[in-house]
DNA sequence: TCCGCCTACGCGAGCGTTCGCTCATCGTCA
DNA sequence: TGACGATGAGCGAACGCTCGCGTAGGCGGA
């Protein structure tokens, strides 16, 4: 089936160690003759090294398991995306295996085990607070992280989740508002505490309380962005600024409000969190924080890489995030502005005529940052 | 380092091969006492079989090999999020390698012929038109695409184009517009091609012509979308309804849109395709032809597997596709109705005061289709 | 008592490599 | 002329496993 050394020795005239030196660049193995002759042996053939058997002998894959999520998920697979390029500049493949709620997350690790990986990726938030998997992972393994994994020697690699809250508060504090809700997620993350610790910080710096029934709780995707939404609006329809800890989560809170007639930015900010592709082209184009997924992932394969390869690595690195102002975010609604309809009502439904429409709507330009390569 | 199967013999007591027969399950091949004594012992020593070794001798790695573009492509992703799960679900782990510009794409081929993968699963665009990649194939490995492989005996796997384009095409002229044109892909692509056609029969079954003045090609990007749509708007202002061949770049054409102040659906109607898990939270929600992504990319797996297993498969398989009607089509405004503006300017400025807003305006509530599951 | 059969296990070979060691040849120099 | 260091190539072992076959020992039947 497939050509292995020996034929190429057969048809080189040579034995296959001897092959197996040249054909690895091994200087000084053989008469410069004998090695040309090799070559084109294996040229002619079409040789492929067989990596099961090498990685046999050399106790060494050359391959890098990813354990993942889920892949429909635009930031984890950005994450993927850049960890997969960084790890094929090194030479390495992806074992690529997913955790799924059904089955034990420890077999996914044994899986990559007995593909014996030379090291592993966990590209997997829902592992963050999983004892079974912590325990089954092997200390001896090189092992990086995206997200925390408490009890385990997991290098993380990150952004800095505490400054992408503060980033958020501080520009809606800044823009004037004062009733400031925000829409996490699962607060059993480690992610949406820290967000939510630096978001509070930069409130309470300009003296803007974020009282418990101003967060809302919702499980990143953008049902649950809109539900939680129309929770706290239904609660407080006084609230003018909305923090988000997700641009997906945002798309469906920027939906809801549009649904209840509720302008953006005008009457409400909404800042978002990820800055997705597609975020800057939403109407209003979303004002967010940028999490560089793909770079993270780069990073994150090749500190892994690193420790692989025996070199020392720090047990945890950030990289840097950033406020993207884009046209979602404005100041608050004046007294004057709101009074007409006392703030949005529950249903959603102005209760005057139409007003008419402002000078800078949710269908403005895009902020600078955005559209540069957009032709005008 | 790891423990082998010689470990768990020494253990129990037996020969490592007798430990390796009762390991993997066969029948009377060890008394009951003693198989229960090897499965202890592995148990107790935390044995994990070496794949590699395995591998080697059975001539099988139990991979599947996948080559795509880039997964930061939300639809590649969801393609291969599918594979991923039909295959661990059969028992195989996928190995990941990307084809990337700067490298000759028959490397990436032979990386994985080197890791002895059992069949490849191909989701790269990018290959259809690369004849160094259909010569790297060999004929002897299984392999399915989900892009056309011309020369290759690869499995084509994918949605009918023709009926995509041919709903989308029913669906604008049966909603009464005239002046439509589309944004494409590239027309390099099999599935561009397939789709303007089955987009064409379905205009000249209603008497619709479809200048070339009314077909702009972009590049699947959102910014490639928001430029095609101006160019085409620049040429012709009449225009009341556009198919999009993808939803990011009608994700980039609402955009443009709105930025021109033209409503959707009111004066343009948009179709898009793809029907990504955002395109029902956008505003207006997008009317879009579904393909099934994460389907698709199952059953191209399932295939594969198939035919690693030696059973017959046929050598193309289509998905169907559905038309998801939401908020952003709609009947082409009225002669009166479009008065006021003569259509839209490339400008985009109403010209008179801004009319009444609409019953059924851009931020109507979805469509049924939609948000079934979002809480009122 | 001897033969043959079944059960339960061991043995040897081999999968395709890598790697260290041995060995033959040859030119060089004392 | 003989010892010696390069140089060029082969050889054996090992990596961890699977699989077919060989072979003890125990049993029943003739």
């Amino acid at each position: 089936m497939y050509v292995s050394l020996k034929d190429v020795a057969a048809r080189a005239g040579v034995s296959f160690q001897t092959a197996s030196k040249v054909l690895n660049g091994h200087e000084g193995v053989a008469a410069s003759s004998t090695a040309e002759r090799i070559r084109a042996a294996a040229r002619d053939l079409g040789y492929v090294p067989n990596l099961l058997a090498r990685g046999l002998v050399r106790r060494s894959s050359i391959t890098v398991g990813i354990i993942i999520d889920d892949l429909a998920d635009p930031a984890l697979s950005s994450f993927v995306s850049g960890a997969q390029a960084a790890l094929a500049a090194g030479g390495h493949a992806a074992v690529l295996v997913s955790v799924r709620p059904e089955s034990d997350s420890a077999s996914s690790l044994h899986k990559l085990v007995a593909h014996r990986v030379d090291g592993v990726l966990v590209v997997a938030p829902s592992l963050e607070a999983d004892r079974r998997f912590s325990a089954a992972v092997r200390d001896e393994m090189p092992l990086v992280s995206l997200n925390h994994l408490p009890g385990t020697s997991a290098v993380l690699l990150g952004s800095c989740h505490r400054t992408t809250g503060r980033l958020a508060g501080e520009h809606l504090v800044q823009m004037g508002h004062r009733a400031i809700a925000t829409v996490t997620g699962p607060p059993t993350r480690e992610v949406v505490r820290a967000r939510l610790k630096g978001f509070r910080e930069a409130l309470a710096d300009a003296a803007v309380d974020l009282p418990d029934d101003l967060v809302e709780v919702a499980d990143w995707t953008a049902d649950g962005g809109y539900a939680a939404a129309a929770r706290l609006l239904d609660r407080n329809p006084a609230i003018t600024a909305l923090f988000v800890h997700s641009d997906l989560m945002a798309t469906g809170v920027l939906r809801m409000l549009a649904d209840r007639r509720v302008s953006v930015p005008r009457q409400t900010s909404v800042v978002g969190c990820d800055d997705l592709p597609i975020s800057r082209f939403l109407v209003p184009s979303l004002t967010t924080v940028s999490i560089p997924f793909v770079e993270t992932g780069a990073r994150a394969a090749a500190v892994l890489l690193d420790r692989i390869g025996g070199r020392e690595v720090a047990p945890r690195e950030l990289l840097p995030v950033e406020l993207i102002r884009r046209g979602s975010t404005a100041g608050p609604p004046t007294a004057r502005a709101r009074a007409p309809s006392e703030g949005p009502t529950p249903a959603g439904r102005p209760s005057g005529a139409p007003t008419r429409r402002p000078r800078t709507p949710n269908t403005a330009p895009p902020a600078s940052s955005g559209f540069k390569d957009v032709p005008s």
